[in-house]
DNA sequence: ACCTGAACACCGTTCAAGT
DNA sequence: ACCTGAACACCGTTCAAGT
């Protein structure tokens, strides 16, 4: 079917799609998004930057065949948790996409850059919209919850890897917060400061989940 | 105070902070983000690239003062939709936002890449939590809903922006879902095609937003 | 068929030196 | 004090040529 792949003929391939990934990945955990870069990976699996490019048309298919693999596991993962009813199911899999996310350095950046439609990632939709047409909601309705819980799962994680690398250049975010509030205005942040600046991203997590769930439950 | 600035001694500033966050703005929606480069930027302020550095530290320094901008007037606009409860106000805000960030080309990309502590910034996480607290929401809760908010919107319109350009760059996201869900498995997906593949955002956004506000209301 | 070598057209950032 | 000029250490991507 495709060039690189077939009957055999010529010299064997070196590398192929999905080591090449492999390596991505771990190179990813090792140095962040920033530093992977073609040229490095390249360098990783022992051949010239050029070569890559008979695999992926750009280092943006590189980058979504990365969330794809990312997303693997997800589903099964969320169904050994299920047992319940839509809204355990629910959660159950927006808990599951954060914790894959999570589990690679800058995995939510790599995944909000890429429009992946890959197996796994229309795996999971599919999954997400049968529990709430299972549940009796609309079609309509079963598609945007999607949205909606993928949006925020991915805009919350974002926010967590950021502060997370925050943390190890230095710890800005606090003082600079707390500093801001200590000068005068912003009432209301001040009484807030401690949820605001509060490092337990899962509590967080859980209470846009649980609002999400909790609004649909009351749609329903 | 700052190095660059105070009595006006020496040669008169050729630039500064904020004709040059204007005139990155104004690039920004003319050419994107990818195209946003220091040097071009340089160019289109009659100055070498290197000049930018004694106003901006990094790119990244000049992107969160570029977010920060974008979020001028957020506050006001939804002041002016408010008048009403609680969750109207949440509403207002929500919505004030979103479009905030899609008034300039990739503004999304620019909010979620940086980390601004800013006057506007802080003043409408203050406005937010304070609209919370008032309607007798805990502190922590009302913390907490902030960012809830303010994850899924910058989610929500990191996707919609995306889906945006790739109508430009050729149609290729119907087609692509369509196929792939005509071929065999994913049936809950070919139910929820028609609102998967809806270009209708602001209801989609409008339906996420429900879902919290009404969590909230649930939880109070 | 698969990969190398080398190039093209760029990047962000730094810093001595000019004015 | 403010900016230029030039460099440093890179990028993603392409493609003729080798094997």
């Amino acid at each position: 079917m495709s060039s690189p792949s077939s009957p055999a003929r010529g010299r064997p391939a070196r590398i192929d799609r999905e080591r090449t990934v492999r390596t991505a990945l771990d190179l990813l955990d090792r140095s962040g998004l920033d530093a992977l870069t073609m040229r490095r990976l390249a360098d990783a699996m022992d051949v010239q930057a050029g070569a890559l490019y008979r695999y992926f048309a750009t280092k943006q298919d590189l980058l979504a065949a990365m969330a794809e693999r990312m997303m693997d596991g997800v589903v099964d993962a969320a169904a050994g948790t299920c047992g319940g009813d839509w809204s355990e199911r629910l959660t159950a899999l927006a808990r599951a996409m954060r914790a894959a996310l999570l589990s690679r350095r800058d995995g939510a950046r790599v995944f909000a850059g890429t429009h992946s439609t890959g197996a796994n990632m229309l795996g999971f939709a599919d999954t997400v919209v049968g529990v709430m047409r299972a549940a009796g909601f609309p079609d309509d309705d079963a598609a945007r919850a999607l949205y909606t819980l993928a949006n925020f799962t991915v805009g919350h994680t974002l926010e967590e890897q950021a502060a997370l690398q925050g943390e190890n250049d230095g710890p800005a975010d606090p003082g600079l917060l707390a500093d801001a509030v200590a000068g005068g205005t912003y009432a209301h942040l001040a009484a807030g400061l401690p949820a605001l600046t509060s490092t337990d991203f899962t509590r967080l997590f859980e209470f846009g989940l649980n609002l999400i769930v909790e609004g649909l439950r009351a749609r329903r």
